[in-house]
DNA sequence: AATACATATAGGCAATACCTATTAATACAT
DNA sequence: ATGTATTAATAGGTATTGCCTATATGTATT
């Protein structure tokens, strides 16, 4: 059995004659004859009866065409999903994103895909590291945006901007007396973390490990977003690390927080985006990488738009 | 795109491997990896994402996959039907027949053939000749009893036997008087016959035609079937022609009429079984045919059973 | 008889589905 | 590190088959 079989005898149901459902598949009539013998032969039974004045439908012939319908149906309907697919849009993007990065990364760029690319859809999917490899590992997304080196071997990674780290803290600390903040300034203070799984806790710690301060002390400041160590810094309490994106002046307007940039090369995390080697949509991530990176103010461009 | 990629594709998504896809579907790998990679260059999309050490479908897979389900599921049902109809009696013979025949014959046959054949099934129309050669033509009944000879060319027939015209009328009637009937016996009295469109009547007509009669007058006695006949001879009016199986006992012990068997070659009409010459099951009405010979008394055989 | 029309058959060619053997890439174990 | 196992892709050759043209067959119509 063959899909251009059933189509055939699709053909001769709808046209009444084995001539003219010859042409409306465009193939000889001796083609569509004998197809159509080999088709009854391998089923055991007539479909059509026929003779060179009249052509009829046996009762078996009712049954398998009605399925052969609906398999034609559903096999131009694949064909049908294979055009709206052609755009690469036609599905949303399932992108994930680091907690850290989404809330102030995504709104940047997301008006100005929508403008671009009108049909464009994104799925977001904000969570830790380690879900989000998971994830693109296993298909359920297509793209993530981290601030972690992956297994370059298992994945593709456009790197596309190195994001500073702030120091905020409250306008009484020690802190807002020094011009030039260096980690080795930090040290000194408590520095207040995320909760294990989000890669700024290890970053924070790498750029200024508080050696004096012994890190089990600060459980009790494992905060779940920025947002928290904001509202604790606010409080007049420690300092914390702040990538440049997720800056927002009204912490020093309304919350009496001020901001410093650590003058150092390491006090900043690479943003990468990261699929899988054999994702079929690598032009789009790539283009969707350079908008990310034009719309992303006080980092340092890796990627240059071309 | 073809029933068999189609089958591949399903297999891969179950069985979550190309290999063993590959043996479920009774080919090689190699096979089966350069026919589905054949399929996605075709629809231009990929619908699995593999490496040596991971497989996964993508967004537009799944919604091939879908279909593909679908339609290999339709297709398996098509190869049942095909199993299930290589039993001819798996579908109902649809078998026509005249009304002059029909209640008459069909009791005498159908419980022999329910015994012989218990799977058997037959859809009955009882209709006029002119009727059941159209629906024979179309394909809409698959054979029909007739005592009217066809188009040989068109139609293959079965004769069946030759079935003898009784005379019946009132016991009051000078027929009874009469040892050893003859046509030109009954030229005299007024005959019952049916509508036009019966075969029966044109018969009657031709066996004994009144001619010092015009048929005209007759108009009146167009009857419908050979019940109401027989009640108008019982009412004392005239005589008409009664094939043999249409006979009953009854008659004459309850409602006083006679009949008589016209002792002529002539007097009969050959029933047949027809049916169009490219139907298939040609051979489930041979058997059908030497059954109904042999359950239809008082009448001269022409289908010999082997 | 001749013509017209529809389907079936015959023979040949080109596309393709399949096979085996091999390669490539990765994971796991020694 | 190195070897082994596992999985998918590639290469090359073969058999199948789907298609074509030409022709035959069968059935109405003129």
């Amino acid at each position: 059995m063959n899909l251009r079989d059933l189509a055939y005898i699709v053909a001769v149901a709808d046209q009444g004659s084995f001539i003219k459902a010859a042409r409306v598949c465009n193939v000889s009539q001796p083609t569509l004859s004998g197809q159509i013998k080999k088709l009854e032969d391998y089923l055991g039974n007539q479909i059509f009866e026929r003779s060179t004045k009249s052509l009829s439908v046996t009762k078996f012939g009712e049954q398998v065409i009605e399925k052969a319908r609906a398999i034609t149906d559903d096999a131009d309907q694949i064909t049908k999903l294979s055009k709206e697919n052609s755009d690469p849009w036609s599905s949303p993007l399932r992108l994930g994103i680091i907690p850290t990065l989404g809330p102030y990364l995504i709104p940047k760029f997301f008006l100005e895909l929508k403008h671009k690319i009108p049909g464009s859809k994104v799925f977001f999917d904000e969570n830790i590291t380690e879900n989000l490899i998971n994830k693109l590992s296993s298909g359920e997304l297509d793209a993530v945006l981290l601030a972690t080196d992956v297994d370059k071997q298992k994945f593709n990674n456009i790197d596309l901007f190195e994001e500073p780290f702030w120091a905020a803290f409250h306008k009484d600390s020690k802190l807002r007396n020094i011009d030039n903040l260096k980690s080795s300034d930090l040290k000194k203070e408590r520095m207040l973390l995320l909760h294990d799984g989000h890669c700024l806790r290890d970053q924070a710690l790498k750029v200024c490990s508080p050696k004096d301060i012994d890190i089990e002390q600060n459980l009790d400041t494992r905060a779940t977003s920025l947002e928290t160590l904001i509202n604790i810094v606010a409080a007049g309490e420690g300092f914390t690390l702040i990538p440049a994106l997720a800056l927002q002046s009204s912490w020093t307007t309304d919350m009496g927080i001020f901001v410093g940039k650590i003058n150092e090369k390491q006090a900043s995390r690479k943003i990468s985006l990261i699929y899988r080697k054999k994702f079929s949509k690598g032009k789009l991530l790539k283009e969707l990488a350079s908008m990310i990176v034009e719309q992303s103010p006080n980092t340092v461009k890796i990627l240059l738009n071309k």
